[in-house]
DNA sequence: TAGGCCATCTGGTCCT
DNA sequence: AGGACCAGATGGCCTA
């Protein structure tokens, strides 16, 4: 019988697949460390590696990521998606003892918990990229600014921030050195301009 | 090809 | 207990 690995989150789709079609994955494919470690501690394997040639791809598109996301949670749903295979079973128990750190306080997330979780994470980090995205647009550069890095991004708002306070006569002396209107403006210009150079030598 | 940057996963810690 | 936050690891993409 053809034991399919837990199905992966992609941007639209759902991909249920075998241990060797992460190559196929057009990012890299993290989570095939944590089948790795779990197959290393699951000995009783209905197949063998080599089968696993036998590639079984079934792609769901899926209308957007939300709904994705609600295919993937429900660690307690026992009529998810994985529920027709037949490691999904085991998929919801939380690792073996041996399989966890001896210095952690909590036991390894269960899979799908950890599914879930790197879901948040997911969406805390593409919260924190929109921020960035929001504060590089209020910046005052112009031209091709779009591929500024996350530091630049914030070395520039630190200057714009500091001459709108100087415009604004707000005293940043307390732990700070006082700049004039006009070194301030130069601050602002020259770390715009060295981000910029930076970019232009990265990029 | 090396280096910079970024997305993602992961486990630890903090906080509610 | 579980979510939020963080830092380290990893790998892909892009550019010089």
């Amino acid at each position: 019988m053809i034991k399919l690995e837990p199905i992966e989150l992609n941007k639209n789709c759902i991909v249920a697949n075998t241990s060797d079609i992460s190559t196929s994955m057009s990012h890299s494919n993290p989570m095939k460390r944590w089948r790795n470690r779990f197959n290393s501690s699951n000995t009783n394997n209905t197949l063998t590696q080599s089968s696993l040639t036998n590639q079984l791809i079934s792609t769901v598109n899926l209308e957007n990521e939300e709904h994705a996301n609600l295919m993937i949670i429900s660690d307690d749903d026992d009529d998810d998606e994985l529920s027709n295979s037949q490691q999904s079973d085991h998929m919801d128990e939380e690792i073996p003892l041996i399989d966890q750190h001896v210095s952690s306080k909590r036991p390894r997330l269960s899979y799908n918990k950890r599914l879930v979780a790197n879901a948040r994470e997911r969406e805390r980090v593409h919260n924190l990229t929109a921020a960035f995205e929001a504060l590089r647009r209020v910046l005052p550069i112009y031209g091709d600014q779009s591929k500024l890095s996350r530091l630049s991004i914030l070395r520039i708002a630190c200057s714009y921030v500091y001459v709108l306070g100087v415009l604004n006569e707000i005293d940043f002396s307390e732990g700070e050195n006082a700049y004039t209107l006009h070194e301030s403006f130069h601050m602002l210009s020259s770390t715009i301009a060295h981000e910029l150079k930076r970019k232009k030598f990265t990029k």
